[in-house]
DNA sequence: AGCGTCTCCTGCTTGC
DNA sequence: TGCAAGCAGGAGACGC
């Protein structure tokens, strides 16, 4: 499921509905996601105050008031349900984690596939210093420029789509959001890293797309494919947006041009991107 | 080293 | 209608 721009609003929601409060209690109804839930998590957190919730790329960070941070990724199927302590509400499928809190809320992990994970630092902690070195840079921050990206993907011989997608050149962008970008800076998914590099026009176009739907995409609550809702259960709407995503075959929405969108499948992923207006460079 | 493929998991859609 | 195959918003582990 959820991107850059997903994530962004469950961290919103979150800060929400945790800064400032306590964990009274904490469930666990399953160990089993990416990882295993650390053994000691509800423990660790237990009368724990948040300080504050932050986002870097796709990771979610609660600062806890023991010098302890949890780490949290949604993988392709996570989210977080809020409701209050005495809402009546029907038991739901693939609830991994409840969490009480101070404030009589009640914060529910629901993911389907089970790709997300939460981890647990102390944040003196050499791991956690591991881990934050390894994210690339946020795509919507400052650092995320010309230099850094031509930086990263100067030597690379991948295709430009797939680059957007190595978390450690570019920290956010997913499946959904890559497609969407490459079409709006006009570069064809299947031109070479390295040419895209050379061609500052192209990298500056390629910027400004990327950083323009995410925040786009954030204004309007994120896209909701099959099961991206905000902690309040509400959908979001870019993915009435969309141009290319899952448009395959339908009209390109370049009103001067009369082209079809197109699917293909790259690094085991599709890409949809319109041959006319996204054309591949030469070489 | 760098790149592509496989894999974890569940559920929905498609095609026979 | 039933069943199997294929696909899905992520990303780490492998193998060539």
């Amino acid at each position: 499921m959820p991107e850059l721009p997903e994530v962004e609003i469950i961290k919103n929601n979150l800060s929400d509905n945790l800064l400032e409060n306590t964990f009274l209690s904490v469930e666990i109804y399953s160990e089993k996601l990416r990882y295993k839930i650390p053994y000691n998590l509800a423990e660790s957190i237990k009368n724990v105050k948040v300080l504050k919730v932050d986002r870097i790329a796709k990771y979610i960070f609660v600062y806890l008031n023991n010098n302890k941070i949890l780490i949290i990724h949604l993988g392709m199927t996570g989210n977080f349900l809020v409701n209050h302590i005495n809402d009546e509400i029907t038991p739901i499928k693939h609830t991994h984690i409840k969490f009480i809190m101070s404030n009589s809320k009640v914060i529910r992990y629901i993911d389907i596939r089970r790709f997300g994970f939460i981890k647990i630092y102390d944040l003196k902690e050499k791991e956690f210093d591991i881990f934050k070195n390894k994210l690339g840079v946020d795509a919507i921050s400052n650092n995320f420029n010309s230099k850094n990206l031509i930086n990263h993907i100067k030597n690379k011989k991948i295709n430009i789509k797939s680059a957007l997608l190595d978390q450690k050149i570019v920290g956010g962008i997913g499946n959904i959001y890559a497609s969407e970008a490459l079409f709006k800076a006009g570069i064809s998914p299947l031109d070479c890293s390295k040419d895209v590099a050379k061609n500052i026009k192209k990298i500056n176009n390629l910027i400004k797309a990327i950083k323009f739907i995410l925040r786009d995409a954030i204004k309007v609550g994120g896209s909701t494919i099959k099961n991206h809702k905000n902690m309040n259960g509400e959908s979001g709407y870019f993915q009435y947006k969309f141009n290319v995503y899952n448009r395959e075959d339908l009209k390109c929405n370049n009103i001067k041009c009369e082209s079809s969108i197109k699917k293909i499948r790259q690094s085991g992923r599709s890409t949809f991107y319109c041959e006319n207006c996204q054309e591949k460079e030469n070489g």
